[in-house]
DNA sequence: CCACGTACCTACTGGCCAGTAAGCCTACTG
DNA sequence: CAGTAGGCTTACTGGCCAGTAGGTACGTGG
């Protein structure tokens, strides 16, 4: 059923509970990825989301609540993804490794505010909000780095395998938010980009060669 | 001359408005670094800086004037600590790159307050901010590239240059963000872990090569 | 058709904080 | 010593916003 409100505006009206929480999730990263947590309103929020501001509170708890549910929300859809593009590679590292890349930049740039509010926003506020990120960066860096350990039994891979796969999800997730500010490249040439350089390394791009997707 | 204030604390009184501002930017620096810029306020950082609110506003302006004035310092100090490494190296364009990358993490360890309002508050914030961030990197990614250009006149190294130089200082930002969160490492430890990675790559890597210093 | 629960609203409060008004104190200058 | 200029303060205001009180519609099972 709908109705009229006071501007003429038409509003759905009485709808189950998971519709509205998902309306709410889905404004609440809108609004904190463009403001910033302490500049995003309640109010705004609630209004993006259509809806009254208790109905935000009676669903979704305090601002720090449905900040956290963001998150949450958000970093589990991007590890989903990434997942997704790795297992359904091969069993060649380097291939495995360019699936990865592909499938986080793909992510990336289809939720660009997904991304906002994980990488920039979290990151920036301290506390428990910072904890969540970690966590989902610690399972990141792990499902890197025992890639990495595939690629070969070597004592200078397996020493370093953990940090170089935090550099690369370091590296990853910078490239992705400069990508924020560069638009106009497309997710498969960031992904390449990236692959080009931590695999082969300047020292041999600059002699020419370069890393080729296989096929 | 000294005094002491209403809660017994000495305080220094009448210092030179040139003392005074660099007070109040360490202060600014300090509180908008630990609070992120939203939830800062301009009476806690009058408050670290040793002085009342109105000298704030009366020396740096709005709360946004002291900010932009806190990334502008910030920056410029980068920038020098970058170039003096780089100058200092010989020709050799990999250790060229080595020196400044010692020299950016050198920085960000020792001024670990700075790199915080500079990368993580300033790219949170919208506007005016990211403007004076973006001229910075540029600036850093102009060096890097014209570093690369030396290494090689091959096509492949020239049309690529400039996308490798931001991805490289992505990639830099983002070790020296990840770094903040784990301080156990030194400076020069990140450094080479950064350097390895973008100049042998992993594909050299895991084979046990990795770029030595020279000497 | 009544009772009860759930969806939903308007309209407020209390606190925090950017920014300011209005002037005091001290050092120097003539 | 009179004048003045700049360093410095206390004590306020006005607005914004998180969170809430206290309701009104709507539907459904008895």
């Amino acid at each position: 059923m709908r109705t009229n409100d006071a501007a003429g505006r038409v509003r759905a009206k009485r709808l189950p509970r998971e519709v509205r929480e998902r309306q709410i999730l889905d404004a609440a990263v809108e609004v904190f990825s463009q403001r910033g947590y302490h500049a995003a309103s309640m109010d705004e929020i609630s209004e993006v989301a259509d809806i009254s501001k208790p109905m935000v509170y009676a669903y979704l708890g305090s601002k720090e609540d449905l900040f956290a549910a963001c998150i949450r929300r958000e970093a589990t859809r991007l590890m989903e993804a990434i997942a997704a593009g790795v297992s359904e590679a091969g069993d060649r590292p380097d291939v495995q490794l360019w699936h990865g890349l592909r499938a986080f930049f793909g992510f990336v740039g289809e939720y660009r505010d997904s991304w906002r509010v994980l990488h920039r926003q979290a990151s920036a506020q301290g506390g428990p909000f910072a904890q969540e990120l970690l966590d989902m960066r610690r399972r990141a860096i792990s499902l890197v780095a025992a890639l990495l350990l595939n690629t070969s039994d070597s004592d200078a891979a397996t020493l370093h395998a953990d940090a170089m796969a935090a550099a690369l999800v370091g590296a990853g997730e910078s490239l992705a938010d400069w990508w924020l500010d560069h638009p106009e490249e497309s997710a498969g040439a960031v992904a390449a980009r990236l692959m080009n350089l931590v695999w082969m390394g300047f020292g041999n791009l600059v002699d020419g060669q370069m890393w080729q997707p296989p096929k």
